[in-house]
DNA sequence: TGGTAATCGAGACGGTACGTCATGTCTTTGG
DNA sequence: CCAAAGACATGACGTACCGTCTCGATTACCA
């Protein structure tokens, strides 16, 4: 077992405690100093760990955030089930709101989004790997009511979520306007207007 | 006049030619090789001009983007009059998805919004200077359709900006999907669906 | 035994196989790349070996290529003996200036005297441990004159190796001049000229 | 003029006091620390200097050696002229040993001369740029003498600077014998005995 | 008409961070 | 116990740009 014994790196297989090191320093240096503030010389000397070290783990500094961003993702943005559409959309989007304006992996998020605009490969990976997983739980509220019979069975649920999540995302990536829960109340309000005339 | 005579930068002023060439080549290489790619360096040697020209009136290779980015905005994003809301917002998202996904300009906006993600100062400039002011022709439509009296007066027209504008930029910024003339109708059909019931 | 049956390094001892195989890992390297071109690393990748192993029997590169020169060295630089001073310096020398400026040992030899030039500590276990032993077989050739009664008993022996073996090593390792059977004759003539002036 | 005015590098060319602050960094760093402790990071840092400056003027630290060697070579080994062959050998062979073994610019020269055995480029260079010119200062002795008719004109000169400077250097390189006056002094005494057996 | 002042291209400078390489140490696995 | 494998911290390497600086030239303006 790799982590029955601490070891400092071996035959046996990389160094589970360099890895936590280096995580934790580029998150750390990501929420002091900002993205341009967190470089690899920087990380290894934070870390206490060699530069090679993380060259050979790592083939970018996005990577070490990238992975440092995986880590914390899944936890704060699984929607709840309480069998009310209405109650789960709204408190989701509120999670959604807080997690990425003020929670440390959202800062990590922002900047891996914004690098992504000028990095393709990175823009790929970050779609497979995350946003596809996220994406998948961000759905499961919505087809849990169209099983329920709460939403018509022929909705297009990923138009429905971009209407949702979109506007959050603009207010964050670009406007850099608050993102209040009346704001992401009022997106489900017009949510289920549209697509449950009756309820409301 | 400064426009009057060609001149290479003397106590007359600046040289216009030097500008130009500066923009163009600052354009050119974000086109070609990306933000990563367009340095002061480069642009200095493609514009065939001294680095401490742009050092000179540029703060940073961001300011030398924006200015580029300034020039081709409004004419691209400014919003049709026929006289119809839902054709005025039918035209206007599709101009805006156009213009995101496949213009020159759209590509200098993607990677500023991206870079304003690690640079706060960045986002502070580029949204008092360049998008307050596209913002203010987004709301034209809506304006002139409360002054007609096809939306109620008391429509809380930023939020509903937000409901139009942000699905096309969370396509654009975040997944990637792309972004039809389906989608960017659909979303007016939600929002008169929703403000002016009665009509359609 | 060690040598009766192969092993690869147990309790036994070391393993033989793979002290041959460094040692001429590394005599290859330097042929072929010189001596910047003989790492540890490279060494080790070459000989199928492993790091450690390397640093547990060596101190350092150097000692490799040390212990390897030592195993070449007597059998080329032993002078003859057939009674005659003269045919004696003669054959010596051209052996020597082709040892020094033809064979793989001799370019071994040149590679770790300019390393000695740079590594005191070297220099001198180069001299104690192998010039020592060659400058006894250089003498051999003096003595016996001196005992034949061919040389003066007086003659500083010492003084006169260094006339003789000096100018080949110069021109070896200082002015890069070929040494031809010429030189060293002529060499072996000056010096017979002196010290046996009636013999010629 | 460029020496009219320091400056510290611009278009009037490069900065003569960074260029002899790295050459004296480089040669205090070979007295202190020996070759090995030479590497451009330190010559860098101890003459408060960039990098890319070292690297901009010099190919490699060699390089930069050489031109501190050169500097302050022709100086210490330019012959006397007595009009006396005996006197001015003896005094030019004695100043040889000398820097040789004692001064600054000799210990460049052995650390120069070791290096040259692991790269034959530099062996080139030292030989071209810097031995020819000091072996023409060496031949002066000897074509003055000939031309005073105190010595053969069909003399082989080049053998015999071999035979005056190649046991000194032996010495030096090889053996690390110290080289005495009287060592010296042989020398000179061999030569004259074989060339003019009268004259003593 | 000739001095003054601001600009320009050019490019050297001191730096920072990059990504690669070799070093020598350490630990595990296995014969 | 020794060898192979390989992860580790260390630190020099050579490169690319950074932002600052000084130069010599050009070109208006203004006295």
């Amino acid at each position: 077992m790799e982590s029955s014994t601490t070891h400092r790196g071996n035959r046996h297989g990389r160094s589970e405690e360099a890895r936590r090191a280096v995580l934790e320093a580029a998150d750390d240096l990501l929420a002091e100093r900002g993205f341009a503030g967190v470089t690899i010389e920087g990380i290894a000397a934070r870390a206490g760990v060699a530069k090679q070290t993380i060259y050979r783990w790592w083939p970018s500094k996005v990577d070490v955030l990238l992975e440092a961003f995986t880590e914390d993702m899944a936890e704060h943005l699984t929607p709840p089930d309480t069998g009310d559409l209405a109650t789960d959309l709204r408190t989701h989007l509120a999670n959604l709101a807080e997690f990425l304006t003020t929670s440390d992996p959202g800062a990590v998020f922002r900047a891996l989004t914004g690098q992504a605009q000028h990095d393709p490969q990175l823009a790929t990976r970050l779609r497979d790997d995350h946003l596809s997983a996220q994406r998948a739980r961000d759905r499961l509220p919505l087809h849990r009511a169209i099983e329920r019979g709460d939403l018509p069975a022929d909705i297009d649920v990923d138009a429905a979520l971009d209407h949702l999540l979109g506007p959050i995302h603009y207010r964050v990536l670009v406007t850099g306007t608050p993102v209040p829960r009346s704001f992401t109340d009022d997106l489900v309000a017009a949510f289920l207007h549209r697509h449950r005339p009756d309820s409301r």
